[in-house]
DNA sequence: AGTTGATTGAAACGCCTGTTTAAAACAGGC
DNA sequence: GCCTGTTTTAAACAGGCGTTTCAATCAACT
């Protein structure tokens, strides 16, 4: 039962991922960020990562605990791949929420890296399981305290720590959207413009400067030609 | 084990849905939106709704057709249950955007209607079927225009459609999150503050106050204490 | 060589799935 | 009453699922 390698000597071959554990753990996170954890079959898994059936339970002992550290595996290699910017000193916090903005959206949506990562990750986001609460205290929770300090110098801290996280909540709903909704928002605006206005780049820009006209820090969306008692009412 | 049926004249008993099909359609509805098509089975769809395993086949012809079905009847109940505000002619354009936002986070969040329905439809967003185009052209799309026409008027006719859709989409998305990632924002906000300042009316007010912000035609959420040329440098 | 213990292989185990069958129960018209 | 067409029933079907078994294989050590 005992899990010993059997490395002992050079163990510099980082080529070709030959471990039969990480070639699981790569498939059955491709698997289940595609089918969900359900509808994904451990035959399946096994199949794409070139293994026997038994080698699941080998390794991970049942599917549970191989979903477990899937996730685990996928959210740890995302959190290499796309560290926030480490922002020297004295950045302006206007810039360090475009850049943080930026970040999150290419994280999100990048074609920089494998989709299923993040497709994964989504899945424990929208229906949480046993994996949700560390995913939320390891990545979620950090990244989340960023955007609120971020917000704070923005706001020149005159603003409550529950208002500054209702805004940090609707800056990253924005983002969100557009990865966990990706397919209708494609179907609701032409294809020509999401092309262009709807790309990370684009997006960041326009919840970025979204943010900052709503705080009063930048020029708004409108620069208002309709008096501003009843802007509203059609001429 | 038998439904009795003794109602042969007169069908007029809308008190309790007698028609197996409608038991059918109401637990399958529920049933899929808990678990997702896959994991959802048939038998605790007829166990729930009190017929025969046969009886999905005798009606429905499958599962999947029975999945559709009960996509569409839900989609339909719910555009019954929330109708969009009939606002007389005149209203000014910041109230309809309050009472729109009111709306669609009531019927996303809402405890006034089974959850279920929504779930449902909910996955169908975020993981588009055969049933999702049929949702987006009868009951999205109408409502995504209200919302541009909303903001068009708002914004004085200034803004170009693509600009629009734009912040359409931020609205939305704000919306969107506390629905699809309900769990995850209950674990960053503290829960006092989740009862208090995260209901739909509270965040009608926080999302319209943060687009009317932004437009440039409420005050800002930060009364800007701090110079605007570099707001966030800590002091 | 032979031995040991970690890995792999093919096949089988129950169990549950969606779907179908054929007979039974029912309603209404004669 | 009988007959007819619709609805409901219990039982079975073939297939896929997660998991287990046990013998075969392999690498390293004596």
């Amino acid at each position: 039962m005992a899990t010993v390698r059997s490395h002992p000597e050079h163990e510099a071959a980082p080529k070709i991922t030959e471990d039969p554990r990480d070639r699981i753990l790569r498939a059955a996170g491709q698997e289940f960020a595609e089918h969900g954890y359900e509808a994904a079959t451990v035959r399946d898994i096994c199949l794409a990562a070139g293994v026997n059936v038994a080698a699941v339970n080998y390794y991970f002992g049942d599917k549970r605990r191989l979903y477990i550290e899937s996730v685990k595996h996928a959210h740890e290699a995302r959190v290499k791949q796309v560290p926030l910017p480490d922002w020297p000193p004295g950045t302006p916090a206007a810039q360090r929420l475009h850049d943080f903005v930026a970040n999150m959206l290419e994280r999100m949506l990048g074609f920089s890296q494998p989709p299923w990562q993040v497709r994964l990750m989504m899945r424990e986001v929208l229906h949480p399981t046993d994996a949700c609460r560390e995913l939320v205290e390891d990545y979620i929770r950090p990244h989340f305290a960023v955007l609120v300090a971020i917000l704070d110098d923005l706001a020149g801290h005159t603003l409550a720590e529950p208002e500054l996280r209702r805004i940090s909540l609707s800056i990253i709903g924005q983002c969100f959207l557009y990865r966990a909704a990706g397919d209708v928002v494609a179907m609701l605006v032409p294809s020509d413009e999401l092309a262009t206005l709807h790309t990370p780049p684009q997006l960041a820009d326009h919840v970025t400067r979204y943010a900052l006209a709503a705080l009063g820090l930048g020029q708004p969306l409108a620069d208002s030609l309709t008096p501003r008692s009843f802007p509203g009412t059609s001429p």
